[in-house]
DNA sequence: CTGTTAGCGCATTCAT
DNA sequence: ATGAATGCGCTAACAG
């Protein structure tokens, strides 16, 4: 069995009392009682029990992150960044894969969140309205992170899609590119994530009296490997496109490679620009322009807005907008 | 204040126990007395306190995986696979970032897994040796992920990272290299990833006869970032290589942008092998032939490895060795 | 300044 | 088949 503050205090020859204080740190102790409890302390090499601590204080001092899935780029980079900020902090971050599967989500909400084994969650989601996460809320604080679904009553941080979307399509369009064709979407009809971005791509067309008629491609996902069958359709077009604008990074990735293949060059004959900026990016051939969202702007508005929370249950709802980037790289020209 | 079972309890005109039992499953429970429970159950919503559970169990249900950065492709995949096996057998795992520093992997063990907040924990660790983590155990359980650094009292998980590296560069000396250079390592003294990569280059080198003198580079660590100065430095040669063992794959994505920058064709002029097998090698122009362990293989074994160490804390301590495979693509001609 | 004790929510042993 | 009562390890309210 594990030491405990008892088997402390019975070797220092003091109460529990004292040794949870010297413990926590407090202050107004007896030089010398503090002495002869550290000295047992350090002797039975004594950790304080989390689980017990964290049922009687009613707060476990962790937050969960809920991502869909850590081994896309973009999200490993994010969670990166709420793991920075929160552990400056003193925040234990504990980071979860949902796969974007709806039921899961749920489950790790009401198992976790709801079971008072987190403080709080850092909520990404494709799956979930926020409307349905807000019934499941419990006790529990959630922030939402990325697109924020109709009708939340939770506080929120993402950027501006439709803007970010638009101001990279009409960086394409300013390069003098007309036939500007848009890939990415996932299998949800609830990716609200591809519905802004899809606004602000046809925005910046029609702003520009171009015609985005048929040049837009659902993908199946955000992964590089669904790429290449939409190029491949774009490609096959009567008229081919000459720019394109990549949902995401990963997206674009794919996209480069299907196009080197069809030995369509990029950017001359096609320019490409991606979302995310993720740290690939930076090193493709070509290296891609793209729409860098501020990802440690993101995870420090997140991380405060909950702890905020945490500490005023009852206070406004809040909006968090975090800027954005557009980064200009070879792809584009 | 959240519901508890003698809330329940109370509503349904019965003792905790029994609320307690129909909520665990228990058999032998009159069916009358179940419908009222469980009516009292779901109108409460009542959810369980896991911090309470674990508290009397002194099991938490949950493994924590500790990685060094997760913003790292490689272990964004890792940890995907340990998910994704974990969670089919009904385990909850809690992903943790250490930076690879060795105050912080001591505290992430000290403070979470000493503290009975985990049951167990799957470590990758480029900072703490072996030796150190045995002492840090106390009784919770620890799998090494990795490199199994001399004299450890710990069940490991690994491939054979000097085969592994031998078959690479054996794989670009086939393909008629003889000047075959290598990259990679980091900071650390005691990253023994790069010493055993590093040997299997040399015995490839020295099995052919072909000399090694001054072809090995050493970075700051395995990033995309650290590559160019690498491979400038290497292109500076009187000789110029042509070959290039990289001992990841950011690094050999890093190193294929900084050849293309000068002017150096991949793989005419010089052929590039990774190691990793990130999803971004197989999109890339090239496309990076590369080494791929067996992630999902080293997932299993680890949690298996650990599920079956909780169960028999005094088993033998076991060194599991999974699989890898060569997986040769365009940088490789 | 420090000892005593209640109770966080739950599972469980001892009764019945 | 179910109730009553104990204690997991800790913090804090209440003495003194």
């Amino acid at each position: 069995m594990a030491v405990t503050l008892r088997d402390v205090a019975v070797k220092a020859g003091v109460s529990v009392r004292t040794v949870s204080n010297v413990v926590n740190g407090f202050q107004h102790i007896a030089p010398g009682t503090r002495a002869r409890v550290q000295a047992a302390l350090e002797e039975l090499n004594y950790r304080p029990n989390l689980v017990a601590r964290s049922l009687r204080q009613g707060r476990t001092g962790i937050i969960m992150l809920v991502l869909p899935e850590i081994n896309v780029s973009y999200f490993g980079e994010l969670a990166h960044e709420v793991v920075d900020y929160a552990s400056s902090l003193g925040c234990t971050v504990q980071i979860d894969e949902s796969g974007g599967d709806p039921q899961r989500e749920k489950q790790l909400l009401t198992s976790l969140a709801q079971a008072g084994w987190v403080d709080g969650v850092l909520f990404s989601s494709l799956g979930l309205r926020g409307v349905d996460l807000a019934g499941l809320a419990g006790t529990r604080p959630i922030v939402l992170l990325g697109e924020r679904t109709a009708g939340t009553a939770l506080d929120h941080v993402g950027i501006d899609n439709v803007e970010a979307s638009r101001q990279a399509v009409a960086h394409l369009i300013e390069r003098g590119r007309t036939r500007v064709a848009a890939i990415g979407g996932s299998g949800g009809a609830r990716d609200a994530t591809s519905k802004y971005r899809l606004k602000g791509y046809e925005q910046a067309m029609k702003t520009a009296g171009l015609s985005s008629e048929g040049l837009y491609v659902r993908t199946a996902d955000y992964r590089r490997g669904s790429a290449a069958s939409a190029v491949r359709e774009l490609l096959a077009r009567d008229e081919r496109p000459d720019g394109l604008f990549c949902f995401s990074d990963e997206l674009a990735a794919g996209a480069l490679r299907a196009l080197a293949e069809q030995n369509v060059r990029v950017p001359a004959d096609l320019a490409v620009i991606g979302f995310d900026d993720i740290e690939a990016s930076r090193f493709s051939t070509p290296s891609l322009s793209t729409v860098r969202p501020d990802k440690a702007g993101i995870a420090k508005a997140a991380v405060d807005a909950l702890l905020r929370r945490l500490d005023d249950p009852g206070g406004e709802i809040h909006e968090f907008n975090v800027g954005f980037e557009l980064i200009q790289r070879e792809s584009s020209g």
